[in-house]
DNA sequence: TTTATTTCTTGAACTACTTCATATTTATTG
DNA sequence: CAATAAATATGAAGTAGTTCAAGAAATAAA
C-alpha cells in the first residue's frame, strides 16, 4: 500500500510509534494523476502538499516574454508543491504539471497545521523537510552563481542520473537556466568528446 | 538590552510566555565583531546560528576562477550561517564577513537542538524560520531565471532599499549574478534616464 | 591631511549564450 | 501503422553581459 511508502520516509527523519504513523498518514489522501494534468495553476491557491508515490511532476512559470522556467522536479519520494502560495495560502504563480502517469498522496493545508500542533514530532518532521529543502537551495543559487552552463548540466548529470531520462530536455535546459538549443549543443559535443 | 530585540522577533512567530521568552533568548551569547571580521571560514564547521541586533554581514565563495560570489546579506533582524555547514556539521564552504562593526546574538548548534527538544514553540519557531526562507530562495531562483541583470537590480532597489546603502556595489553585483563593472553601467545610464 | 588602499567608473574588445528559422527525429493519437 | 504533433538538432547571425586595462573617487590608515 502507497502510504507505507509515506511511513518509509518519514521514519528516515523522525522515528514514529505504529500508531503516530498511522495518524500521520491518514491525513493523506491518495490521488491518480494522467501525464500532462495539472494539480497546480497560476491564480489558484495551492491548497495541497504533495508527496511523490510514483510518476514525476515538474513545477514553472511562464515570464512576461512567454519562456517556461522549470523551478522544480519531482520523482519517487520528493515533495512538491507551489511553496510560496501553499504556506501563505495565496495565489499561485506556478504551474505543476505531471510528466508521466502517476500516483500522489496529498494533504491538505489546514490538516497539516492541524497535524503539527498534534505531536511535536510532526512538526519537527516538517521542519527537518524545510530545513533541508532550504539548504539545497542554497547549494543550487551558490552553484549557479559560480558555474557556467556546461558546468551546470555535468553537476546535473552527476547529481541526478535518475532525473535526465525522466525530463524532457527543454524543461532541464530551464530548470538549468539556459535555452533548449543551447543544452543541446552541449550534449552533442559532449558525446563527441568521448 | 539587545535580546529583548530577538525577543520581539521571535513573538512575531510564536508567543511565548516571559519564562519561555527567558529560556529561548538565554541560550544565545552576544558577541561585538568589528568590520572586516570573520565570523565563518571554508573548511571551518559552522558552529553557530547568528541574529543580527545590529550591523550588517555578507556570506560569499570564492570560486575556482578566484571570483567572489554573494549568497546572502543580513542586517538587522536577518539571521546569517553558512546553512549547509550549520544544519549538516560539516566544514562550511562559506566565508561570512560582516561590512559594519556588529553585534549578533549568536546560538551554539547542540543548544539550539535541546531548545528545540525542550519546547514545541521552540520547534515551531525554527521550522517557520526555515520554511519562510525556503520560499524567499524560492522566489530568488525564479526571479533570478526570469530576468536580466537590469531587471534583478530594480527589484532589489525595490525590495530592499534599505540594505542597498550599505552594501558595496561588487557585493551586490556579485549576489545578483553579475560583474561590478556591468551593475556601474546600469546604475549609470539609470539615473541618466531620470 | 598626506599616503595608501579599496571601491567605482569608463572604453574597447571579446565570448558565452540566445534567437530565429528550418530540418529531423521521436512520441502520440485515431 | 499512418498521420499528426511534440521534442530535439543544427546553422548562422545577434546580443547581453564579461574581461581587461587604466584612471578617478572615496575610504581608511598613518
Amino acid at each position: 500500500m502507497s502510504k507505507n511508502q509515506l511511513i518509509d520516509y518519514v521514519q528516515n527523519f523522525v522515528s514514529l510509534e505504529d500508531d503516530e504513523a498511522e495518524q500521520f498518514v491518514s491525513a493523506f489522501e491518495e490521488v491518480k494523476v494522467k501525464k500532462r494534468q495539472f494539480i497546480v495553476q497560476p491564480n489558484f491557491t495551492n491548497r495541497h502538499r504533495s508527496f511523490v508515490v510514483k510518476g514525476a511532476f515538474r513545477s514553472y512559470a511562464i515570464a512576461n516574454d512567454g519562456q517556461e522556467h522549470t523551478l522544480q522536479f519531482a520523482i519517487e519520494n520528493w515533495w512538491i508543491s507551489d511553496f510560496n502560495s501553499y504556506i501563505y495560502q495565496h495565489p499561485a504563480t506556478l504551474f505543476i504539471v505531471a510528466l508521466e502517469d502517476s500516483t500522489i498522496l496529498q494533504i491538505e493545508y489546514n490538516t497539516e497545521q492541524e497535524l503539527k500542533k498534534a505531536n511535536h514530532k510532526f512538526e519537527t518532521f516538517f521542519r527537518i523537510m524545510a530545513e533541508k529543502g532550504l539548504a539545497f537551495e542554497h547549494r543550487r543559487i551558490l552553484f549557479n552563481l559560480t558555474h557556467s552552463a556546461e558546468a551546470r548540466y555535468e553537476s546535473f548529470l552527476s547529481n541526478f542520473p535518475n532525473f535526465v531520462q525522466r525530463v524532457p530536455q527543454y524543461a532541464l535546459a530551464s530548470y538549468l537556466g539556459m535555452t533548449t538549443e543551447y543544452l543541446s549543443r552541449i550534449r552533442n559535443n559532449r558525446t563527441d568528446k568521448s
